[in-house]
DNA sequence: AATTTATTTTAGATTTGTCTAAAATTTATA
DNA sequence: TATAAATTTTAGACAAATCTAAAATAAATT
């Protein structure tokens, strides 16, 4: 069994390789996403190097062995089961979830969490969109593309999960009533600042930059 | 806020002056109850003492502060609402909820255990019968009696709650069907060994020991 | 290629929670 | 009441996780 801070620099080096998409991730980067001192890690990273969870090479950075990856994926799995019972059952806010998750997918039980996700009705994705692993590790796949790819007008946009997860970010895009689950329709493009201008179900008209386009990820036509 | 150990010292501390009837609790039976040396109380005991969660005469064993008593009442509130949603959402057998319960009740947030307790119904008793204090700490009591105080036949018999929490207590109980909410008529004494005979509802005979009897709280007529 | 800058590691200290062994104190017993 | 037994505390050590400051190494720049 890990420590919960060992199995959170696990989660914090598989993110980093996701957003990266490389394998070698180094000190610094570790340090920031861990909100910790590059010393600090450095001696984290070589505990967890003996016990087999990642390689390390002095001065060039680490990856996690095929052990470290499943732990950070039954961790994932964990922490987006609980965010879906946090929305879904206790009405917790898709903003509100994140913070109560991480500390619930800490809780050590595979039974619990069998019986969460039969409870839970098997959901695929979490309330931002992301997709929940399944007891083997593996993730569902779905065509989803940034909103600012699309140049097409009058068509139902379906919003399907957001690129960043960040609270500030989050609130911004529940003010304006988008979320995973919403549909909408692209009424204006604007040239100049890139920024589109939507109409919600609900009849609102709303504008949203380029820049929050770009993390809004929705259904490809 | 408090480590999960110091937590754990408070509730242990609490739950001996329960059971004991007396404020002043030595370490020894802290010790026992952690599941450490006293060595190792003597030192919690000190630190907690200097963070006013409880008093402590040297020598003389320690008593909860108001503080302490609020800490530890409200863990037991936690405990006792993730028993029940376990029990009765997750369907955990009484015997399994206590295990994950402990880690659960650690979970730091006031909004996830208001949340909880309306999703549940505000339930005021956990699967043992045990009662969930509210969010002030004040408990509903009813009135209950121990089975063994029973001396009249042929009457019905209902189930409210347990003295002892270990699972092989638990286990035998569960085996002969015998939990909170069940309902039995006792159809005879055994003045030689104290030992009754229970019908229960769907027809079974039972046998229960004395001491069986003596730890199964029930409805008093 | 030499030097500056950035990054990483090491060294040494701190806190939390634990341990064992020994000393101090209280309680029980003769 | 003196001694033995039980309990409690102290002292010193250890592991986990962190920190700061300094040293080592790598990467960038002139």
């Amino acid at each position: 069994m890990y420590t919960e801070t060992e199995e959170n620099y696990l989660k914090a080096i598989y993110k980093i390789a996701q957003k990266q998409g490389e394998s070698s991730i180094n000190t610094k980067s570790i340090a920031e996403e861990m909100g910790t001192s590059a010393a600090s890690v450095t001696d984290m990273i070589k505990r967890l190097s003996e016990k087999s969870l990642l390689q390390y090479e002095k001065y060039y950075g680490v990856s996690l062995t095929k052990e470290g990856q499943k732990i950070a994926v039954h961790l994932l799995r964990k922490h987006r089961l609980w965010e879906v019972f946090l929305h879904d059952k206790l009405n917790f806010t898709w903003v509100e979830v994140h913070e109560v998750a991480e500390q619930l997918e800490h809780v050590k039980s595979d039974l619990l969490i069998e019986k969460l996700d039969a409870f839970l009705g098997h959901p695929k994705f979490d309330p931002h969109g992301d997709p929940i692993p399944n007891s083997n590790g593996s993730f569902t796949f779905r065509n989803q593309i940034p909103l600012s790819n699309i140049r097409e007008k009058n068509i139902r946009i379906h919003v399907l999960a957001v690129k960043q997860h960040d609270s500030s970010f989050l609130k911004h895009l529940d003010d304006l009533k988008i979320k995973p689950g919403e549909v909408f329709e692209i009424i204006q493009f604007t040239d100049y600042d890139k920024s589109m201008k939507l109409l919600t179900k609900n009849g609102d008209q709303i504008v949203i930059t380029h820049k929050v386009a770009d993390a809004i990820l929705v259904r490809p036509q």
